[in-house]
DNA sequence: GTAATTATTGACGTTTACGTTAAGGTAAGC
DNA sequence: GCTTACCTTAACGTAAACGTCAATAATTAC
C-alpha cells in the first residue's frame, strides 16, 4: 500500500507529481489523450493514464502538437492496432525528427547571425563610449 | 531609373520582393514597424521601410516577437536615441541569444531522445515483421 | 466606357493549449 | 452544523500574427 505505487490517483496528486494544472488534465481528457475513470463525479487516473501523461509531456518536448501526440499514443496500444496504422505512426515520428533537425540547423544559423549582429552592436557601443571593450 | 533601385515601392512590389502578403505589410504598419508614406490613398514604401522590413524578417528568424523587433529597430535609428535605450536594446539581443542557445540545447536533447524512441519503434516493427531491418 | 487590376479600410475568423472566473457538489474534520 | 478542502461542469478569455471576407475607390487597359 505504498503511496509511490497505487493504482489510482486524484487529480491533485497527478498535478503535484507531473507539474501540471487540473485544467490541463481535464483538457487532455477532453481531447481524448487520457481516460481517467470516475468515482462518482471525481476523476481517478490509472497507471495507464500516468504512462500516457509521461509520453504526452515527452511529446511536447519534441514539439508534437497534442493531436499528433494522440496519434502517437496508439503506438503504445499495440494490441488492437493494425500494422498499417503502426507503420504510419512510426513514419510520422520519423518526419518529425527531420523537421526537428531542420529546426536545429535553422536555429544554429540564426544564432551565428545574431552573434555577428551583437558583435557589430558592441562595436557601435564601444565607439560611442557607452560600453567598455573589456570582457 | 532602374527598377532595382527606386525610391518608392507599391505594396504589390514589396510583396513580390519580400515574399509577404499585403495584409502582413499593413499589419506591420499598424504595429508601427513600418511607416510607408501615402500617395493619395495608396502606400508607398521607402528605402527605409525596405531596410526595416529586411530586419523584421531577420528578427523573426531569430524568434523575436514583433514587439521585440519594434524595439530592436531603434538600434538602427541611432541619431535620436539615448544611450541608455541603446544599451538596453543591445542587452535585449544578448538575452535573446541566451534563450536561443538554450532552445538549441533542449532541441538537441529532444532529438537524441526521439532518435532512441525511433530505434525502439523500429525494433518493434521489425520483430512484428512489418518492417525489414535492411537500411 | 467598361472591365480588369490594384488598392483601401474595417472587422470578424483562425489556431493552439490552456487560463480564468462562475456556480455549485461532496466529504472530512471539529 | 459549519468551515475547509477538493472536486465538478460550463463557458468565456488570451496570445500572436496574420487570413479572409466585404464593400468601396482609383487607375489602367483596351
Amino acid at each position: 500500500m505504498n503511496k509511490l505505487d497505487v493504482e489510482f490517483r486524484s487529480i491533485k496528486e497527478m498535478c503535484e507529481i507531473y507539474k501540471v494544472t487540473p485544467r490541463t488534465l481535464r483538457f487532455y481528457e477532453f481531447k481524448e489523450l487520457l481516460f481517467p475513470i470516475r468515482e462518482g463525479q471525481r476523476r481517478l487516473f490509472t497507471r495507464r493514464d500516468q504512462a500516457r501523461l509521461k509520453l504526452i509531456l515527452q511529446g511536447k518536448r519534441f514539439g508534437f502538437s497534442l493531436e499528433e501526440i494522440r496519434q502517437l499514443l496508439n503506438l503504445y496500444d499495440i494490441g488492437d492496432q493494425q500494422k498499417t496504422q503502426l507503420l504510419k505512426t512510426y513514419e510520422l515520428a520519423n518526419e518529425r525528427l527531420k523537421v526537428m533537425i531542420n529546426q536545429k540547423d535553422e536555429l544554429e544559423l540564426a544564432i551565428e547571425d545574431l552573434k555577428k549582429m551583437l558583435k557589430w552592436g558592441e562595436d557601435v557601443l564601444v565607439t560611442k563610449g557607452i560600453k567598455s571593450n573589456e570582457n
